[in-house]
DNA sequence: CACCAATTGAGAAATGTATCACAATTGAAG
DNA sequence: CTTCAATTGTGATACATTTCTCAATTGGTG
């Protein structure tokens, strides 16, 4: 029963992209108790038709049993694995300001896979006092200390005028994914990924639906 | 010269999407001092195609010029209509955490069209309290205020325990379009707009792409 | 043990989206 | 006034994604 395994077939990206909404969801499931979910069930929680379900993880293998549906445990390993977040990524934030704060106060990332290594800033009065658990370094020394402890996975929140270039330094240190919360679009090179978080985008996504 | 209009043809989602980062652009290219700009010049800071941005921009009028291009403020004017923020939209923010202290601090949303109005919370040490230039209130009187002072827009920054029943809370004021910043999934009336934000998702989907 | 309801996985079909390619237009240069 | 390089807007085409459909399988029930 030969079947396509990840250098198989090409994911198209945008199954890549629900996948961690569906990891997410069979965690709440497990978390209420249940052992047992179906591609329609998931389907209803997250809004998605069940056949979309189905064929999304059809990319990655058999994970259900027919007549009976998933196994919701079985499933989280699976994606976890398949996300690669079967491990902790160690995380460098750049921008210790309002929203650094709130990242490095925040515990959910710990669950996803992704643990807060190093917090740097540029502010004179920033470095060397404490956010959170951590001490904020000077921008200065980030390649450095990036590098040295093989950081690969980077979050950024500096204002916008500064983060292409602090994306330059993070490429530079041997990043090669940043999760970019300033609005504007980074120039990174090939290999190096780059997720946007908008939140004034998502608004104005909205607001063209209202009526006047 | 006949032309299409938006309740002409129905415009993809998609494409809506794309909109307020073609309008974010346009803003940078006007703070750099352009007057003009071209559809590639436009993908090429994107990283899209001149041919998308094109057709995107086709669903709604003509507003470039053969030969030419785009006159920048123009096309900002056009898109903040298309998008309706060429107006301030009040927005209530319920959750004054770590996370709603960092949005409330920020100014970045009054430029893209949104002001917040109310801050709400349920803990009563926060109750009263200042946040920014807000007065946190209570959670209870969330129905009666939003109803009261018609807004239509929300940001939601609770736990995700408590974020279905704020948007219950949120919806039976009025509110049309939620931002929801909680890791879970929201069951809105139709025509209810919900965008979500889940930096762990986007985490994520990069980890996919990294050689373990 | 035969039947049944539930459910998967996946090919085929339908739908949606992006790209191509080019006529039409523009302003500038000679 | 003609020519040219640049660039739009869009129909046609190519490609991507979703949905439909159903044979196959499962465990439960009588
Ligand atoms: N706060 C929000 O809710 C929110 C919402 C949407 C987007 N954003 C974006 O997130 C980013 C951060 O927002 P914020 O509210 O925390 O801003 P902030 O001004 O509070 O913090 C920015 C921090 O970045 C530091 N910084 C500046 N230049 C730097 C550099 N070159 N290297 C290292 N550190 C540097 C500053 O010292 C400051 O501590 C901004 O791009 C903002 O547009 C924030
Ligand atoms: N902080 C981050 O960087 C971050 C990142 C990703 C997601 N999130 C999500 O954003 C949300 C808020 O995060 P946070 O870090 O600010 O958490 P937080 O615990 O600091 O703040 C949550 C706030 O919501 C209030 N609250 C709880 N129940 C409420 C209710 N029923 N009505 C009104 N207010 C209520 C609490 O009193 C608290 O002030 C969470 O869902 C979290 O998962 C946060």
């Amino acid at each position: 029963m030969p079947h396509k395994q990840p250098p198989g077939r090409p994911i198209p990206d945008i199954v890549v992209g629900r996948l961690p909404f569906y990891l997410r969801t069979l965690r709440s499931l497990a978390a209420e108790g249940l052992e047992i979910t179906s591609s329609s069930e998931l389907g209803d929680r997250l809004g998605l038709t069940s056949a979309q379900i189905r064929k999304d993880l059809s990319y990655f293998g058999e994970f259900g049993k027919q007549g009976l549906g998933y196994n919701i445990s079985f499933l989280i390993v699976q994606l976890r694995r398949i996300l690669k977040v079967d491990r902790i990524w160690e995380v460098v934030l750049v921008g210790a300001g309002d929203l650094g704060r709130a990242i490095a106060n925040y515990h959910g990332f710990h669950d996803r896979g992704f643990e807060i290594r190093f917090v740097f800033d540029s502010d004179p009065a920033k470095v060397r006092q404490s956010l959170s658990q951590y001490t904020i370094q000077d921008i200065a020394s980030l390649v450095e200390k990036v590098r040295a402890a093989k950081i690969r996975v980077a979050m950024l929140a500096v204002p916008a005028a500064a983060a292409q270039n602090v994306s330059d330094l993070l490429v530079e240190a041997g990043v090669q994914a940043i999760l970019n919360y300033a609005p504007t679009s980074l120039v990174v090179p090939k290999g190096v990924y780059v997720q946007n978080i908008d939140p004034g985008a998502h608004m104005q996504r909205m607001t063209f639906y209202l009526e006047a």
